[in-house]
DNA sequence: GACACGTGGTG
DNA sequence: TCACCAAGTGT
């Protein structure tokens, strides 16, 4: 019997043996049951690409990557140009850097079997509190406590927390952890968070239809929509930049490979300017350059940018960076979005041929 | 603890 | 329109 008034992990699980959510990385409640676990190669590649990004975002991405590379194995083994410019366009290319680093590290040093236990899993790169207690309890069944911001935010409505974050993760990581049940854990995980994406959202959350409702402080309070409280974000600058285009009458681009360190790291990009307040011009070569009417316009997570373009047509020459890539090796699409923005622009001035 | 680090969807 | 938001990690 239950009290109607005290959140249970059972009452969750009873939520999400009903409301589980098809994705191709999840065994389902029901499959689980009949003892079918989800393969930990596809959990973790799974939850690197959700931090931080939504499920719709994830999917495609998702397929295509288990489609190239099927095992642990496949993708140690891959080549990282390659696995930079299947990740471009999904942000936060730390994550496939260090996703490459992971898949050699399990492949050289675990025999290409992942840890099966958090503390074995945050030692590998990429994965930090939130993944490894994800992974361990998704993939091994683990008891361990999930909490990202799906959780933060169900755990501050529930007990009704208004400390803001980030300074109120700790309590919500207690709160979360005195939930967290010994049976059904992987499920267990997978349902809060579920509930956070689906019925605790961030605005409108649907308190009519939630199964914490009764013991919800927050729903008690009305001060669910508020919660959680976050300090104030700073406002992002506006940068500008300029990137140029060289197209060689054999159709080649000219590219470089940006640095490992910093934004866009790893990443094809166009050679260009710093991105600052007044950048100098910065041409790759010698030119008879000129500028796109439109820049292209993209906001980083801490600033704005507007970059102007400049195309050029050009002979066989010797760059000073980067090198001409031919049609048949360059793809639009391993360009990380900033730099297809730009490409988009160019593209049209290339077609349309001058008066 | 603070900051760097992408992108697309949303109200 | 534009600020906010998303299954965070590394330094």
């Amino acid at each position: 019997m239950r009290d109607g008034t005290v959140a249970t992990a059972a009452d969750l699980l009873d939520w999400y043996d009903r409301n589980a959510r098809v994705m191709p990385w999840r065994v389902g409640p029901h499959d689980r049951r009949d003892g079918v676990r989800p393969d930990p190669y596809r959990v973790w590649l799974s939850e690197v690409m959700l931090q931080q990004t939504t499920v719709a975002a994830v999917r495609d991405y998702f397929h295509r990557f288990i489609a190239r590379w099927p095992t642990v194995l496949d993708l140690a083994a891959a080549e990282d140009a390659d696995v930079m410019g299947e990740w471009a366009g999904l942000g936060y290319y730390a994550r496939a850097r260090n996703l490459l680093k992971c898949a050699r590290v399990v492949a050289d040093q675990h025999g290409g079997t992942f840890p099966d236990a958090r503390e074995g899993l945050l030692q590998l790169p990429g994965i930090g509190p939130y993944t490894a207690s994800a992974i361990a309890s998704i993939a091994f069944d683990r008891p361990e406590t999930v909490v990202d911001g799906n959780v933060e935010r169900v755990m501050a409505r529930l007990h009704d927390v208004h400390t803001p974050l980030p300074r109120a993760k700790p309590e919500l990581t207690a709160l979360a952890a005195a939930l967290t049940p010994q049976a059904r854990p992987g499920d267990y995980a997978q349902a809060v968070m579920d509930l956070g994406a689906t019925i605790c959202t961030p605005r409108s959350p649907a308190c009519g239809i939630c199964p914490w409702r009764d013991p919800c402080l927050a729903r008690t309070n009305g001060t669910a929509a508020d919660l959680p409280r976050k300090e104030p974000k700073k406002p992002k600058p506006t940068r500008h930049g300029i990137a140029y285009i060289a197209r060689r009458n054999d159709g080649a681009f000219l590219l470089e490979r940006r640095p490992d360190k910093g934004l866009l790291g790893g990443m094809l990009g166009w050679p260009g300017s710093d991105w600052t307040d007044t950048p100098d011009p910065a041409p790759p070569m010698q030119a008879d350059w000129r500028a796109l009417p439109a820049q292209a316009l993209h906001t980083f997570t801490h600033f704005h940018l507007r970059l102007t373009v400049m195309v050029a047509d050009v002979g066989h020459a010797n760059p000073q960076t980067g090198q001409f890539l031919p049609p048949a090796t360059f793809r639009p699409s391993d360009l990380p979005t900033v730099m297809r923005k730009a490409f988009d622009l160019a593209r049209a001035e290339f077609d349309t041929p001058p008066d």
